[in-house]
DNA sequence: GTGTCTGCAAACGATTTGCAAATTA
DNA sequence: TAATTTGCAAATCGTTTGCAGACAC
């Protein structure tokens, strides 16, 4: 999955981001927007942690939500809130909408767009964010 | 706000509702599902222990917790997942959207049906359910 | 009287905070 | 050296669970 080079694309790209925010790319902070953009599979803190914790056995889950937060924060990454409880982080932050299985709990993104009406909100309502979720089972568990 | 004779005709409404899904309508029971009908703000856990409590001295947030289960459950009330860390209740079943002030953090309805196209889905994804969230600025607060 | 319902207290799990040690410019 | 970053431990907060007493059919 991982080889040197695309890894070696990968983390110029990373440290490009990070460092355009004005974030420092410390290795904890390349480590997990790494990790995100690499793992499209809108992953909880948890899951960033155990995935990161082997190849950093100092890593701390503090030091995921800080850089999650700066992450959030200054653009880079979404959260998705698609279940109470837990929060799911996304480096993809395209407009798209999520779909989540209730049988085996996988969250997939749905790739379109969707466009609200004119005029859905009355006068002196300003959108800033938007997110449709979706729930249903997907096609390994029908 | 509350009249004996509107809440006599809602007292026997909620009777009605809580008994056609097998729910005995306990007092508890009447005062949260008659909180959140009579409230559409979407109320968190707490709000709704803090609104009934003066009224029912003996309440508990256990006993808010299982009566809100249930009504989820039964299908009367639905869940708002509009942000981490609480959910909020709703007693409007139907189809609509949720608008969330980030100034004042009030949850608003709209109420207007986005349709997802055809073919959003690929074969094999059967949809139970959708949510769209928006969130922005409301009047009061621009 | 038996089964359901309620509510206290404790447990739990995700997240936040305080702070001191480690790291980097 | 000074400022930033990290990570441990404790605190916090929403929610769940265990269980015993209260209540309803």
């Amino acid at each position: 999955m991982k080889n040197g080079y695309y890894m070696l694309m990968n983390q110029n790209t990373i440290i490009e981001k990070l460092s355009e925010k004005n974030i420092r790319p410390s290795l904890q902070r390349m480590a997990v927007y790494g990790f995100l953009v690499e793992n499209p599979i809108h992953p909880t803190v948890d899951t960033i942690y155990q995935a990161l914790h082997p190849e950093i056995p100092t890593l701390s889950k503090t030091t995921v939500y800080n850089t999650l937060k700066q992450l959030v924060d200054c653009g880079l990454v979404q959260t998705v809130t698609i279940e109470d409880g837990e929060l799911r982080y996304d480096a993809d932050i395209s407009n798209h909408l999520h779909f989540k299985c209730i049988k085996c709990g996988t969250v997939f993104d749905v790739f379109k767009e969707i466009t609200l009406p004119e005029n859905l909100l009355p006068e002196g309502f300003v959108v800033s964010k938007k997110q449709t979720n979706i729930w249903g089972t997907c096609p390994n568990c029908n």
